[in-house]
DNA sequence: ATGAAAGCGCTAACAT
DNA sequence: ATGTTAGCGCTTTCAT
């Protein structure tokens, strides 16, 4: 590429024999009359040094050639994709679908793009990641419960890397949220309606957050002095939740069920309606939990426990705005859940 | 990098001033003491002349390193970034969560990363997609109905766009469910239940998409002698079927209500269910659009018009694996729509 | 079959 | 402020 090939404003050697690329920044440099590096700056997002004459014949030639940077090329130079992947089992596991929106909506206002990376089973988890473009991230977001921080630090060997998933350590960076008050809001709720026994649904017991969440209730339940007549098990699933209500003993009197999730809550709430035997839907207290939207679908005016949504990701999006920061100020952030009371509570 | 250096196990020249870089493609060629290319072409995922012996030496030092290959890097030479891109207008847009999991899935079953690019809004659109990632894909999915066929074309440089928002035209590349079987045979088993009169409740007609379904229900409709007492618009959503139901006159006899959406037959159930002034949920017939799983609900156990989600995404990907075999045979795929029977119909 | 070398498109020293 | 140059990590000619 000799000097006098850079100012001609006609194809060059190199854009030649290429068939119809992209425009690239040597095009666009070429046509501006100017080199290489001066193109870059100009058409830096920071404020690097150029003329401002010069940054606007580059600017000019930029978008009369209709030219977009190659962020690949960027990211090769500058170790930064712009691509963050957000890992999950299922994209139902995501229990709630606002948040992926706001999230994904949020992630591209900072510059991020997202890219969905669905696990499926744990098996195949770690050979996978380190096949795909996950593995060269700027970050990635843990909602998936198959990875521990540890497996998180040796998969991405980045520290940017944020659990969400409720498994952290005191290395990692985590956003969680905070279940005690909406729980303790929740049985309040119960107490001041003369509950005095309630019937406990939970989820799996193998994982250590719902361990703590049922400690939560128990806690909660005891300082009303309600007194837990059954704890059944679920999956969290709306048929898991019906099938828990069956189990439930007509004669064995309860006057709440909280569920700890709201699908779960859902199947119980149906099974319920269809239950004349005991079991009335009008004399007993249903509380779910994850605050679904689908609670505010008449059939399932379920009350229920919840975080911010856009707290919750703005707290995410913080962490990774500026993860030097991150590693210094607190390391796992917290959102406070409260109580969104419906008619069934 | 001198002969004797790329022989040596320890750290060369190049790792040292970097400090704890990932292993690349260099240091397993050093480790395994062959040359750049020869790794290369080793660790290839289809076959290159490499003698046995020698494969095996890189492959192994790759596992000793835990090296796995740069996939922006490749994408630099070869042009393909193993990126597909989904572009939406928001996440709620996909009516179904379940054909969103299938299709990453899916993908990422043919080597493919989904990322997920949200619009939001029309304006952005077009700049918003220039600045990003999403401008260097493999190939774009387009559920958004803001981009039309030509603008995708101008947007992403490659042919790889797939239309699957029902804006196509003959040069594009399609996938689009067939709604008139479906239809056809909602409406035989409205007729063969003794329905005389039916209301229709509508999506926005502005959509060319809604106006030829529409055409289909009238069409079926006719050829049964099934009389349209009404039309009402909504735009698919609950909140639009709740208000929708509301308006029909109770004094107007009916005795079947077809929504475009199942979303929209939800709120319309509901609101059957508060009103004992005429129209009965059980004496009338309600049928949806979309096959919605929340369908399989006890509390919304409505009949719709689907189609089979794994039978649609496996055309998605077969535009998408050989688009070269894609530009010859049909460009434009289609999925038939059936009939899924619930309670309601 | 194999290695050297030339890119892919860009950024970041490094001189000037 | 500006241009030259050297990479970023990989694939692919092109000789051998």
């Amino acid at each position: 590429m000799t000097l006098s090939d850079q100012h001609s404003g006609h194809q060059t050697t190199r854009t030649r024999h290429k068939k119809s690329r992209l425009p690239t920044l040597q095009d666009v440099a070429e046509r501006a009359g100017v080199s290489l590096s001066a193109a870059s700056r100009a058409l830096s997002r920071d404020q690097k040094p150029v003329a401002a004459e010069k940054r606007e014949r580059v600017l000019a030639a930029a978008r009369a050639l209709g030219y977009s940077a190659n962020p690949l090329a960027q990211g090769l130079s500058t170790r930064q994709t712009g691509l963050v992947s957000i890992i999950v089992n299922h994209i139902g596991d995501l229990s709630d679908l606002d948040l992926f929106d706001i999230l994904i909506g949020r992630l591209q206002d900072v510059g991020k793009q997202a890219s969905i990376v669905r696990l499926g089973s744990v098996k195949s988890a770690r050979d996978f990641l380190r096949g795909s473009i996950s593995y060269h991230v700027d970050a990635a977001l843990i909602f998936s419960d198959f990875i521990g921080p540890r497996q998180a630090r040796d998969f991405f060997r980045t520290n940017h890397v944020i659990m969400l998933n409720g498994r952290q350590d005191s290395q990692s960076l985590s956003v969680q949220p905070d279940d005690a008050p909406g729980i303790q809001q929740a049985v309040e709720n119960a107490a001041r309606h003369q509950v005095e026994t309630a019937t406990l649904i939970t989820g799996r017991e193998s994982s250590e957050l719902e361990k703590q969440r049922i400690a939560f209730y128990r806690t909660a339940l005891a300082r009303y002095g309600i007194l837990v007549s059954t704890q059944l098990h679920g999956d969290y699933s709306y048929a898991s939740g019906v099938t828990a209500a069956r189990q439930i003993d007509p004669r064995h009197y309860t006057d709440a069920i909280f569920c700890t999730s709201d699908a779960m809550a859902m199947g119980v709430l149906d099974v319920l309606r269809d239950r004349e035997d005991g079991i009335i839907p009008g004399r007993m207290r249903l509380y779910g939990f994850d605050n679904l939207s689908l609670t505010d679908l008449h059939s399932y005016p379920i009350s229920s426990i919840g975080f911010d949504k856009r707290d919750y990701v703005e707290q995410v999006v913080s962490l990774l705005v500026d993860p030097a920061q991150a590693r210094k100020g607190p390391r796992h952030l917290g959102v406070p859940t409260r109580f969104y009371g419906r008619q069934t509570g």
